[in-house]
DNA sequence: ATTAATAAATATACAGTGTTTAGTTATTTA
DNA sequence: TAAATAACTAAACACTGTATATTTATTAAT
């Protein structure tokens, strides 16, 4: 019956192997992550991660829970500073932090987005407290705007019985929401992946558009489209 | 100065290897490709593989381009099972042959659109005929929307200046048409990229909203946009 | 027919990967 | 002081892509 404290010569060593794992996705982008590379930099031996993290995916969750979370804070801050009342505002504020995100952090974006990792699939138990509450502040904008009668959800598809038992879940980890509100987000945030996720992996430049304008352009659309007033 | 033909015990070895590469990225997934596994299967030796491929990312291109004729080969046939007067009907096949073809080959959307093999960036040069052959069924269809004078153009962002070199490379392979009509060819695509790549990595369902109903309101959403008439 | 040239395959090896196992060191509580 | 155990290292395994050298087989010219 004894219990000893972790010990260890570099203080928070689980943050650190973080830390240098990001570093390394930094510098060489996701899919050359190295546990032996982060335990050279770090001067320990590559089994000695096997302490912090079960594998090399619980390594690469931790990461994405991580990523999400630097993701919803940008969408929080940029939604923040417009003042409630004006809520279209908010909506553009969170749109052009979405997409500067992705540009301020091209791997994190990748690393959630995309599949750099080979092999890696995440977890969605584990993944998705940080997820809905990332995604969570464009559906509370939204929620806003329906509850000022603003949203235009004329024709827009009724969602099908064997959802909504995902959506409950969601609620736990989204916040209050109707169900209309959380589609229509689904749909706005499928937008803005749909040029960013392009633009990111590089597939937009080459074919004579300019992301800038084509993104303004697509964020003028979804206010045109879903609020009225 | 002698020039031997070339000889093997499988007839056609480059193309053997392509195939046994996609029934390995089929079965266990892109970023399980493996060159040995290949060649075990092919019952040779790993090298022997480089008589035909220069090296792994050699092979991925020339899968991702056989990927993207696929891609491109059923939006051809989606278009010209409607009659050319019926534009819109053209646009909506194509539209649904894009998500349908993504979820019969969810592997072969990942390879040309995700970024499932590490270190692997595609060299522009060499797939940008095929891609831009794909994209060019989608192309044909604005333009001919274009010249009818029913594409609804107001308000859409000019091209920027220094993009348009690579309108005129992209039209080598996309064929005739107008700037504008590639530009809102891409941002239907993004549209529709959007919501197909977050089905097909699987974000979509868990939160409560089903991609059917989602593309086809979204489908609606673009026809009613941008076709006047 | 013999010989030279060369394509295509193999054998071998190297450096890298994630991970497992066994053993060691250090710390903490009883 | 002694037992318990967390945290680490050392060594090894089974993989990976790829470079080099060598062998085999085929072809073309003499």
């Amino acid at each position: 019956m004894v219990r000893p404290t972790l010990k260890k010569q570099i203080p928070n060593l689980q943050e650190a192997i973080k830390d240098a794992a990001w570093k390394q996705i930094a510098r060489e982008g996701a899919p050359a992550l190295s546990l032996r590379a982060i335990a050279r930099k770090l001067k320990i031996t590559a089994p000695a991660i096997y302490n912090y993290f079960s594998d090399r995916d619980a390594l690469v969750t931790a990461l994405i829970i991580d990523a999400y979370t630097s993701f919803g804070d940008s969408q929080l801050a940029a939604r923040d500073e417009v003042p409630p009342d004006d809520v279209v505002g908010r909506m553009t504020a969170i749109g052009l932090a979405y997409r500067q995100w992705a540009h301020t952090y091209p791997q994190r974006y990748q690393l959630i987005f995309g599949t750099p990792i080979p092999g890696y699939k995440a977890p969605l138990m584990e993944v998705l407290p940080s997820a809905a509450r990332s995604l969570s502040i464009l559906v509370s904008v939204v929620e806003q705007l329906r509850l000022a009668g603003r949203l235009n959800i004329k024709s827009f598809p009724k969602v099908q019985e064997e959802f909504k038992a995902g959506f409950e879940m969601w609620k736990k980890y989204g916040g209050e929401a109707d169900i209309i509100s959380l589609s229509i987000a689904m749909l706005i945030w499928a937008r803005v992946h749909g040029i960013v996720s392009l633009e990111i992996a590089g597939n937009l430049p080459p074919f004579g558009t300019s992301g800038d304008d084509l993104y303004l352009y697509e964020m003028n659309s979804i206010t045109q489209q879903f609020i009225r007033g």
